[in-house]
DNA sequence: ATCCCAAGCATTCCAATTTC
DNA sequence: GAAATTGGAATGCTTGGGAT
Protein backbone atom coordinates (compact mmCIF):
# COMPACT_ATOMS: atom_id res chain seq x y z
CA UNK A 1 0.00 0.00 0.00
CA UNK A 2 2.30 2.68 1.23
CA UNK A 3 5.20 1.72 -1.44
CA UNK A 4 2.91 1.86 -4.57
CA UNK A 5 2.29 5.56 -2.79
CA UNK A 6 5.34 6.13 -2.85
CA UNK A 7 5.49 5.36 -6.35
CA UNK A 8 3.00 7.78 -7.18
CA UNK A 9 3.92 10.66 -5.47
CA UNK A 10 7.80 10.22 -7.50
CA UNK A 11 5.43 9.92 -10.38
CA UNK A 12 3.24 12.86 -9.89
CA UNK A 13 6.22 14.89 -9.40
CA UNK A 14 7.77 13.74 -12.01
CA UNK A 15 4.88 14.54 -14.25
CA UNK A 16 3.78 18.02 -12.92
CA UNK A 17 7.08 19.53 -11.48
CA UNK A 18 6.44 21.35 -8.25
CA UNK A 19 3.38 20.68 -6.23
CA UNK A 20 3.21 21.45 -2.81
CA UNK A 21 2.50 19.24 0.25
CA UNK A 22 -1.77 19.89 -0.35
CA UNK A 23 -1.90 18.99 -3.71
CA UNK A 24 -0.31 15.77 -3.21
CA UNK A 25 -2.25 15.01 -0.27
CA UNK A 26 -5.30 15.53 -2.49
CA UNK A 27 -3.89 13.50 -5.36
CA UNK A 28 -3.08 10.74 -3.28
CA UNK A 29 -6.24 10.54 -0.85
CA UNK A 30 -4.19 10.82 1.88
CA UNK A 31 -4.17 13.66 4.54
CA UNK A 32 -0.84 16.24 3.98
CA UNK A 33 0.93 14.59 7.31
CA UNK A 34 1.14 11.74 5.58
CA UNK A 35 2.65 13.39 2.45
CA UNK A 36 5.12 14.57 4.41
CA UNK A 37 6.09 11.24 6.22
CA UNK A 38 6.39 9.94 2.64
CA UNK A 39 8.41 12.56 1.04
CA UNK A 40 10.78 12.00 4.14
CA UNK A 41 10.92 8.27 3.32
CA UNK A 42 12.17 8.99 -0.19
CA UNK A 43 14.43 11.52 0.88
CA UNK A 44 16.04 8.77 3.32
CA UNK A 45 15.74 6.08 0.50
CA UNK A 46 17.75 8.14 -1.58
CA UNK A 47 14.90 9.97 -3.86
CA UNK A 48 16.52 13.39 -4.49
CA UNK A 49 12.98 14.76 -3.35
CA UNK A 50 13.58 18.90 -2.24
CA UNK A 51 11.35 21.08 -0.41
CA UNK A 52 10.56 24.79 -1.11
CA UNK A 53 9.67 26.71 1.54
CA UNK A 54 7.66 30.00 1.44
CA UNK A 55 4.81 31.59 -0.65
CA UNK A 56 4.74 29.27 -4.36
CA UNK A 57 7.26 26.54 -2.58
CA UNK A 58 6.50 22.57 -2.46
CA UNK A 59 8.27 19.21 -3.41
CA UNK A 60 9.92 18.73 -6.69
CA UNK A 61 12.77 16.27 -7.80
CA UNK A 62 16.02 17.36 -8.75
CA UNK A 63 16.45 17.93 -12.45
CA UNK A 64 17.55 14.88 -13.92
CA UNK A 65 16.41 12.48 -11.71
CA UNK A 66 13.97 10.86 -14.65
CA UNK A 67 16.65 8.87 -16.13
CA UNK A 68 17.12 6.97 -12.47
CA UNK A 69 13.30 7.11 -11.54
CA UNK A 70 12.73 4.03 -12.17
CA UNK A 71 15.50 3.11 -9.93
CA UNK A 72 16.82 0.39 -12.64
CA UNK A 73 20.71 0.09 -13.10
CA UNK A 74 21.86 -0.99 -16.34
CA UNK A 75 21.92 -4.48 -15.48
CA UNK A 76 18.15 -4.64 -14.16
CA UNK A 77 17.38 -2.54 -17.01
CA UNK A 78 18.46 -5.13 -19.27
CA UNK A 79 16.72 -8.02 -17.50
CA UNK A 80 13.31 -6.22 -17.97
CA UNK A 81 14.02 -6.18 -21.51
CA UNK A 82 14.79 -9.62 -21.92
CA UNK A 83 11.79 -10.78 -19.44
CA UNK A 84 9.67 -8.76 -21.91
CA UNK A 85 11.57 -10.60 -25.47
CA UNK A 86 8.54 -11.89 -27.38
CA UNK A 87 8.92 -15.25 -26.79
CA UNK A 88 9.46 -14.41 -22.83
CA UNK A 89 5.86 -12.55 -22.95
CA UNK A 90 4.35 -15.40 -25.03
CA UNK A 91 5.61 -17.72 -22.24
CA UNK A 92 4.21 -15.97 -19.25
CA UNK A 93 1.24 -15.10 -21.00
CA UNK A 94 2.06 -11.37 -20.06
CA UNK A 95 2.71 -10.21 -23.51
CA UNK A 96 0.89 -6.98 -23.37
CA UNK A 97 1.63 -5.92 -20.04
CA UNK A 98 4.92 -6.59 -20.81
CA UNK A 99 5.05 -4.25 -23.61
CA UNK A 100 3.61 -1.21 -21.94
CA UNK A 101 5.97 -1.75 -19.22
CA UNK A 102 8.56 -2.22 -21.75
CA UNK A 103 7.58 1.50 -23.44
CA UNK A 104 7.68 3.03 -19.36
CA UNK A 105 11.48 1.28 -19.23
CA UNK A 106 12.41 2.50 -21.97
CA UNK A 107 11.32 5.89 -21.74
CA UNK A 108 12.93 6.57 -18.30
CA UNK A 109 16.62 5.04 -19.56
CA UNK A 110 19.65 7.69 -19.94
CA UNK A 111 19.61 7.88 -23.93
CA UNK A 112 22.92 5.72 -23.85
CA UNK A 113 21.15 2.66 -22.41
CA UNK A 114 17.76 3.27 -24.78
CA UNK A 115 19.66 3.25 -27.28
CA UNK A 116 21.00 -0.14 -26.51
CA UNK A 117 18.22 -1.26 -25.10
CA UNK A 118 16.22 -2.39 -28.63
CA UNK A 119 19.29 -3.87 -29.67
CA UNK A 120 19.56 -5.85 -26.61
CA UNK A 121 16.69 -8.48 -27.47
CA UNK A 122 18.79 -9.16 -30.73
CA UNK A 123 21.44 -10.40 -28.66
CA UNK A 124 19.70 -12.50 -25.71
CA UNK A 125 17.03 -14.78 -25.95
CA UNK A 126 14.77 -16.54 -23.10
CA UNK A 127 13.22 -19.99 -24.65
CA UNK A 128 11.62 -21.66 -21.71
CA UNK A 129 9.47 -23.85 -23.54
CA UNK A 130 12.28 -26.03 -25.87
CA UNK A 131 15.25 -27.25 -24.98
CA UNK A 132 18.09 -28.27 -27.61
CA UNK A 133 18.22 -31.33 -26.79
CA UNK A 134 14.65 -32.09 -25.42
CA UNK A 135 16.56 -33.45 -22.64
CA UNK A 136 16.38 -33.31 -18.59
CA UNK A 137 18.08 -30.61 -17.32
CA UNK A 138 19.59 -29.44 -13.96
CA UNK A 139 20.20 -26.38 -12.47
CA UNK A 140 23.46 -24.99 -13.58
CA UNK A 141 25.49 -22.36 -11.66
CA UNK A 142 28.23 -20.78 -14.03
CA UNK A 143 30.22 -18.17 -12.33
CA UNK A 144 30.33 -14.78 -12.27
CA UNK A 145 33.68 -14.26 -12.91
CA UNK A 146 32.97 -16.40 -16.41
CA UNK A 147 29.42 -14.85 -16.98
CA UNK A 148 30.59 -11.31 -17.05
CA UNK A 149 33.37 -11.18 -19.48
CA UNK A 150 30.73 -13.28 -21.73
CA UNK A 151 28.33 -10.85 -21.53
CA UNK A 152 30.22 -7.73 -21.59
CA UNK A 153 31.73 -9.34 -24.69
CA UNK A 154 27.85 -9.75 -26.36
CA UNK A 155 26.28 -6.46 -25.38
CA UNK A 156 29.25 -4.60 -26.49
CA UNK A 157 30.20 -6.34 -29.79
CA UNK A 158 33.66 -7.27 -29.05
CA UNK A 159 35.50 -10.91 -29.26
CA UNK A 160 35.59 -13.51 -26.98
CA UNK A 161 37.99 -15.38 -25.91
CA UNK A 162 37.00 -18.56 -23.81
CA UNK A 163 38.22 -21.71 -22.72
CA UNK A 164 35.69 -24.69 -23.52
CA UNK A 165 35.74 -28.11 -22.51
CA UNK A 166 33.67 -29.95 -25.13
CA UNK A 167 32.53 -33.34 -24.01
CA UNK A 168 35.43 -35.61 -23.64
CA UNK A 169 37.92 -33.39 -24.72
CA UNK A 170 40.69 -31.19 -22.46
CA UNK A 171 39.20 -27.66 -22.61
CA UNK A 172 41.60 -25.47 -24.77
CA UNK A 173 41.25 -21.58 -25.63
CA UNK A 174 39.53 -20.31 -28.65
CA UNK A 175 38.42 -17.07 -30.12
CA UNK A 176 35.11 -16.64 -31.16
CA UNK A 177 32.78 -13.78 -32.70
CA UNK A 178 29.76 -13.78 -30.05
CA UNK A 179 26.00 -13.89 -31.49
CA UNK A 180 23.73 -13.65 -28.63
CA UNK A 181 22.80 -15.86 -25.51
CA UNK A 182 20.33 -17.94 -25.22
CA UNK A 183 18.62 -19.49 -22.03
CA UNK A 184 16.77 -22.71 -22.34
CA UNK A 185 15.19 -23.48 -18.95
CA UNK A 186 18.43 -23.08 -16.80
CA UNK A 187 21.03 -23.49 -19.14
CA UNK A 188 22.63 -20.73 -20.88
CA UNK A 189 24.30 -21.20 -24.28
CA UNK A 190 26.62 -18.60 -26.03
CA UNK A 191 26.07 -18.74 -29.63
CA UNK A 192 28.49 -17.01 -31.33
CA UNK A 193 30.75 -17.75 -35.03
CA UNK A 194 34.44 -19.37 -35.09
CA UNK A 195 36.73 -18.45 -38.20
CA UNK A 196 33.11 -17.67 -39.99
CA UNK A 197 31.53 -21.03 -38.82
CA UNK A 198 28.65 -20.83 -36.38
CA UNK A 199 29.26 -22.73 -32.63
CA UNK A 200 27.26 -23.06 -29.96
CA UNK A 201 28.68 -23.31 -26.57
CA UNK A 202 27.23 -24.60 -23.37
CA UNK A 203 28.34 -21.66 -20.72
CA UNK A 204 28.37 -24.59 -17.93
CA UNK A 205 31.54 -25.67 -20.23
CA UNK A 206 33.42 -22.32 -20.04
CA UNK A 207 36.13 -22.77 -17.99
CA UNK A 208 37.68 -19.70 -18.51
CA UNK A 209 37.01 -16.18 -20.48
CA UNK A 210 38.11 -13.11 -21.22
CA UNK A 211 36.63 -9.85 -23.43
CA UNK A 212 38.96 -8.60 -25.95
CA UNK A 213 39.28 -5.19 -27.07
CA UNK A 214 38.88 -5.78 -30.75
CA UNK A 215 35.21 -5.52 -32.22
CA UNK A 216 33.61 -8.73 -33.08
CA UNK A 217 32.45 -9.48 -36.62
CA UNK A 218 28.71 -9.58 -35.96
CA UNK A 219 25.78 -9.19 -39.06
CA UNK A 220 24.29 -5.95 -37.87
CA UNK A 221 21.02 -7.13 -37.23
CA UNK A 222 20.02 -10.62 -36.16
CA UNK A 223 17.01 -12.27 -35.45
CA UNK A 224 18.34 -14.49 -32.51
CA UNK A 225 14.98 -16.30 -32.05
CA UNK A 226 15.18 -17.37 -35.83
CA UNK A 227 19.27 -18.12 -35.63
CA UNK A 228 18.10 -20.50 -32.22
CA UNK A 229 15.83 -22.74 -33.71
CA UNK A 230 17.62 -22.74 -37.13
CA UNK A 231 20.29 -24.06 -35.35
CA UNK A 232 18.30 -26.09 -33.08
CA UNK A 233 17.09 -27.87 -36.19
CA UNK A 234 20.44 -28.44 -38.04
CA UNK A 235 21.58 -29.81 -34.43
CA UNK A 236 18.85 -32.13 -34.07
CA UNK A 237 18.80 -33.53 -37.82
CA UNK A 238 22.87 -32.94 -38.11
CA UNK A 239 24.22 -34.82 -40.89
CA UNK A 240 26.98 -36.10 -38.81
CA UNK A 241 24.68 -37.68 -36.50
CA UNK A 242 25.42 -41.32 -34.94
CA UNK A 243 22.74 -43.87 -34.46
CA UNK A 244 24.13 -46.06 -31.81
CA UNK A 245 22.13 -48.86 -30.42
CA UNK A 246 23.55 -49.51 -27.07
CA UNK A 247 22.93 -52.38 -23.81
CA UNK A 248 23.06 -50.01 -20.35
CA UNK A 249 22.55 -50.96 -17.10
CA UNK A 250 19.10 -49.19 -15.86
CA UNK A 251 21.34 -47.49 -13.04
CA UNK A 252 23.55 -45.53 -15.91
CA UNK A 253 20.70 -44.87 -18.05
CA UNK A 254 20.63 -41.19 -17.23
CA UNK A 255 23.80 -40.99 -17.97
CA UNK A 256 23.59 -41.95 -21.57
CA UNK A 257 20.90 -39.97 -22.28
CA UNK A 258 22.09 -37.15 -20.76
CA UNK A 259 24.85 -37.16 -23.55
CA UNK A 260 22.53 -38.05 -26.36
CA UNK A 261 20.90 -35.63 -28.58
CA UNK A 262 17.78 -37.91 -28.79
CA UNK A 263 16.52 -41.09 -27.71
CA UNK A 264 14.49 -43.19 -30.60
CA UNK A 265 13.75 -46.07 -29.31
CA UNK A 266 14.20 -47.92 -25.45
CA UNK A 267 13.04 -51.54 -24.56
CA UNK A 268 13.89 -54.02 -21.41
CA UNK A 269 16.21 -56.78 -21.80
CA UNK A 270 15.64 -60.03 -20.64
CA UNK A 271 18.37 -59.48 -18.32
CA UNK A 272 17.15 -56.46 -16.94
CA UNK A 273 19.49 -54.15 -19.37
CA UNK A 274 18.02 -51.23 -21.04
CA UNK A 275 18.09 -51.82 -25.01
CA UNK A 276 18.66 -47.98 -26.48
CA UNK A 277 18.61 -46.13 -29.75
CA UNK A 278 20.01 -43.12 -29.36
CA UNK A 279 21.82 -40.65 -31.60
CA UNK A 280 24.87 -38.42 -30.65
CA UNK A 281 26.15 -35.27 -32.37
CA UNK A 282 29.09 -37.40 -34.35
CA UNK A 283 31.32 -40.71 -33.71
CA UNK A 284 33.32 -38.90 -30.98
CA UNK A 285 30.70 -37.91 -28.33
CA UNK A 286 29.41 -41.34 -28.84
CA UNK A 287 32.47 -42.85 -28.16
CA UNK A 288 32.96 -40.92 -25.47
CA UNK A 289 29.39 -41.37 -23.82
CA UNK A 290 29.64 -45.24 -24.08
CA UNK A 291 33.68 -45.18 -22.96
CA UNK A 292 32.34 -42.98 -19.69
CA UNK A 293 29.48 -45.97 -19.03
CA UNK A 294 32.63 -48.59 -18.19
CA UNK A 295 31.17 -52.12 -18.70
CA UNK A 296 27.85 -50.22 -17.76
CA UNK A 297 27.17 -50.10 -21.19
CA UNK A 298 27.54 -51.55 -24.31
CA UNK A 299 27.33 -50.35 -27.51
CA UNK A 300 26.28 -52.70 -30.57
CA UNK A 301 26.04 -51.22 -33.07
CA UNK A 302 27.54 -49.35 -35.34
CA UNK A 303 30.66 -52.10 -35.61
CA UNK A 304 32.73 -48.75 -36.06
CA UNK A 305 31.51 -47.33 -32.66
CA UNK A 306 32.45 -50.90 -31.11
CA UNK A 307 36.26 -51.24 -32.86
CA UNK A 308 37.00 -47.49 -31.70
CA UNK A 309 35.71 -48.62 -27.92
CA UNK A 310 37.63 -51.66 -27.78
CA UNK A 311 41.04 -49.60 -29.51
CA UNK A 312 40.38 -47.69 -26.62
CA UNK A 313 40.25 -50.47 -24.20
CA UNK A 314 43.24 -52.20 -25.69
CA UNK A 315 45.06 -49.17 -25.76
CA UNK A 316 44.37 -48.37 -21.98
CA UNK A 317 45.26 -52.08 -21.02
CA UNK A 318 49.04 -51.59 -22.89
CA UNK A 319 49.16 -48.33 -20.99
CA UNK A 320 48.72 -49.95 -17.59
CA UNK A 321 50.09 -53.44 -18.40
C1' DA B 1 14.79 49.38 3.85
C1' DT B 2 11.69 47.55 6.97
C1' DC B 3 7.67 45.42 8.63
C1' DC B 4 3.79 42.49 8.30
C1' DC B 5 1.21 38.78 6.54
C1' DA B 6 0.03 34.72 4.06
C1' DA B 7 1.57 30.46 2.14
C1' DG B 8 3.89 26.44 2.81
C1' DC B 9 7.27 23.12 4.84
C1' DA B 10 9.33 20.96 9.48
C1' DT B 11 8.83 18.90 13.70
C1' DT B 12 6.70 16.94 17.71
C1' DC B 13 3.17 14.64 20.25
C1' DC B 14 -0.71 11.84 20.61
C1' DA B 15 -4.46 8.90 19.17
C1' DA B 16 -6.93 5.94 15.97
C1' DT B 17 -6.76 2.41 12.64
C1' DT B 18 -4.87 -1.36 10.14
C1' DT B 19 -1.90 -5.25 9.62
C1' DC B 20 0.46 -9.22 11.02
C1' DG C 1 -1.52 -7.80 21.25
C1' DA C 2 2.41 -5.58 19.10
C1' DA C 3 3.98 -3.05 15.30
C1' DA C 4 3.18 -0.28 11.46
C1' DT C 5 0.53 3.15 9.29
C1' DT C 6 -2.24 7.12 9.21
C1' DG C 7 -4.37 11.41 10.78
C1' DG C 8 -4.87 15.68 13.56
C1' DA C 9 -3.29 19.52 15.98
C1' DA C 10 -0.01 22.70 17.61
C1' DT C 11 4.01 25.23 16.99
C1' DG C 12 8.01 26.95 14.57
C1' DC C 13 10.74 28.28 10.50
C1' DT C 14 11.32 30.10 5.69
C1' DT C 15 10.01 32.68 1.82
C1' DG C 16 7.74 36.04 -1.21
C1' DG C 17 5.00 39.95 -1.79
C1' DG C 18 2.77 44.09 -0.55
C1' DA C 19 2.33 48.21 2.32
C1' DT C 20 4.63 51.84 4.52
Amino acid sequence: MRADRLVSLVLLLRQRGRLTADILAKELEVSTRTVLRDIEALSAAGVPVYAERGRHGGFALLPGFRTELTGLNHDEAMALLIAGSRRGAQAFGLGSALASAMLKVVDALPPTIAETATDVTQRLLIDPETDLLSRPLDTEDIPESIVAPIRSAVFTGRRLRIRYAAPGRTPTWRTVDPIGLVTVRDLIYLLATRSGADRTYRLSRVVAAEALPEPARRPDRVDLDRVWRERGTRFRSGGDQLVVSALVHPGRREDLVNTAVAVHAEEVEQDGRLRLEVSFQDARHAEWALWQLGTDGEALSPQSLRTALRDRATAMISHYG
